[in-house]
DNA sequence: TTAGATGCAAAGTATTTGCAACCCT
DNA sequence: AGGGTTGCAAATACTTTGCATCTAA
């Protein structure tokens, strides 16, 4: 935890941004999720007030751009979480039919690839996100749409 | 590109759907986009108003369901473009400090990589989507946001 | 014929912006 | 002190919903 909150100062001071209230409240806001990936306006709701939502959009954009948060698509819509500094390397199976997320955390292999095929590319590899489509164990017999 | 065509009818067709005006108006605005990765709200606007708002937010779910478009993570939005029975197989490196989008269509071993992992979870996978987050080759060199 | 699809209209959410006041460094 | 940050307030933009009408099969 400790470890965690020096990461995030450092990462604004490398930037010179300031280590503001806000900052600091939307940073632990994602801490107390409990890494579970949050909309733009699901924060806005958690914060309770405390943030304008303008400082709120303003800051995501902030911490997208410093890595201290990253993007995954949830079905329909795009929810941020913690980068891996924080939250460690894992992976989401999505089920097509019920919506059901897998989370992965061992995929060396999967993970050698990418990192072979970035340096290939002259492309320096931060993080990468991936999502596996198809049909869960339930779901393979039934697969019309319901 | 008559081709795809039937594979649309057919999905529709597979799920005792109709095939309707506004589905293949959709359907079109998709193979028109020259494969770029649309918004639901920018193709409210690609469509001039030939269709209702909330036929299109209504299709974009049944289109996604059917796997006929897949959701796309760009950065701050989410977007859609159509699956790979239309658009081939490929994936996306973004640079966090400019946007700048890469496609990337040979990756072998990644995608063996991805198939080894779902046999061994009892996932059918139909699709994936791998996005790669860091700086390109421009960007390499100035980190700072701005 | 008729279940499913659409348009309309309106409500409900979410996101962005400019500017004055404020607070980190 | 001074520039980056924030809050405020309002404008935009986006998404969803119910219901009457229409249409593909």
């Amino acid at each position: 935890m400790t470890g965690d909150n020096e990461i995030f100062k450092n990462a604004l001071k490398n930037s010179g941004l300031s280590n503001t209230k806000s900052r600091r409240q939307l940073f632990n806001i994602f801490v107390n999720s409990g890494h579970k990936p949050l909309s733009p306006a699901e924060i806005v709701n958690f914060s309770n007030e405390t943030m304008d939502r303008s400082t709120i959009y303003r800051n995501l954009e902030t911490f997208q751009k410093l890595n201290i948060i990253r993007p995954v698509s949830i079905g329909w819509k795009i929810k941020y979480e913690l980068s891996e500094e924080f939250h460690g390397h894992h992976h989401h199976m999505t089920c097509i039919k019920c919506g059901k997320i897998t989370t992965i955390h061992d995929d060396t292999d999967i993970d050698l690839a990418i990192k072979n095929l970035s340096a290939k590319r002259g492309f320096q590899a931060i993080e990468h996100t991936l999502d596996i489509r198809g049909y869960c164990n339930t779901c393979q017999n039934f697969k019309n749409p319901g």
